[in-house]
DNA sequence: ACCTGTTGTAACCGTTATTGTTATAACTCA
DNA sequence: TGAGTTATAACAATAACGGTTACAACAGGT
């Protein structure tokens, strides 16, 4: 069959593609540790150093910092170079996990999933599935999304223990 | 403050925590590529190689068959040492792209998120974000999860352009 | 004006996941 | 038996992550 050979007999140069990178990354610990350290800033403000939101978390200061500068830059809170403490920028309520799962870059370019490139176009299959699974991935991240929209920073300290 | 205190002052030895690790993985290309395979499976089994796969996704073959081999563990399709070809173990009506997701083990330990460990528990923040939060991140991963079950294989290649 | 405590970063390290690759063993079937 | 294939081990290159040290810059109190 000539798809057959197209497609097994693959051409020696296709190794030149220079690899894009474009890395996905994960869902990682900066986005619970960011919503931690709002939750601190929304009930203490004052005491609210580096060090303090590091001793609650249980992990270094440098850490913090480096995700608090997060949020600052995505407009959350207020920290001023010196000055010990944080503040909140919007209202508790206002400020949703959606808010700081944008904040704290969970998912690379806002693509939860990662799809193969350079399919072989010679292929029915490898000439859709790109578009047609962006399509269906985007829809299910598209609900998650709405759920963490849904959860405010104050609605989660509603929930706490006494 | 007594907490600030106990916040700010953390004791040294906490450093020696071991670091169980468990590192949570991202959502691969492995998802978006079993999906490309068990489509051309679905539409051609008989010349489902390696290769011929490989050819088509636009990759090494070893990739495919590492691929093929958690689909192969996961009851999905059917593939035999030495014989070439491969074909689907259930309707492609009924395997959806949550099946296909869970094979591959997109993320790690069917948790999506990852939460930071070891909040201080003399913090009422630390005590109770684990939980509260880890409640929320289901629900958001639930919602996903739900919609990538709608959609099969079959209706996937039912939306391909001609 | 200094000192202390703080923020803001840069730089580096160890670990891990991922993807591609080579090599090799084992298997099937003509 | 030989060609084509699956299965798998081993390795390398890359990148993200979390932690750490170091240091510059800044603010406020004394």
């Amino acid at each position: 069959m000539r798809l057959a050979k197209c497609l097994t007999e693959r051409p020696v140069v296709t190794t030149m593609v220079t690899t894009v990178v474009r890395q996905l990354k994960q869902i990682s610990t900066r986005f619970s540790i960011a919503v931690h350290a709002l939750s601190l800033i929304a009930t203490n403000p004052a005491e609210c150093t580096g060090d303090y939101i590091a001793g609650s978390v249980n992990t270094n200061p440098v850490v913090i910092r480096r995700i608090i500068g997060m949020l600052k830059k995505a407009g959350l809170v207020d920290v001023r170079p010196g000055v010990g403490g944080a503040s909140l920028r919007q209202d508790p309520e206002r400020i949703t996990l959606l808010d700081v799962y944008r904040a704290v870059n969970a998912a690379e370019d806002d693509h939860l999933f990662r799809i193969h490139e350079n399919s072989n176009i010679d292929c029915p299959v490898g000439q859709n599935i790109e578009n047609v699974l962006r399509t269906e991935l985007e829809q299910a991240q598209a609900l998650m999304e709405q759920r963490l929209a849904q959860t405010s920073i104050a609605q989660l300290l509603a929930k706490f223990a006494r």
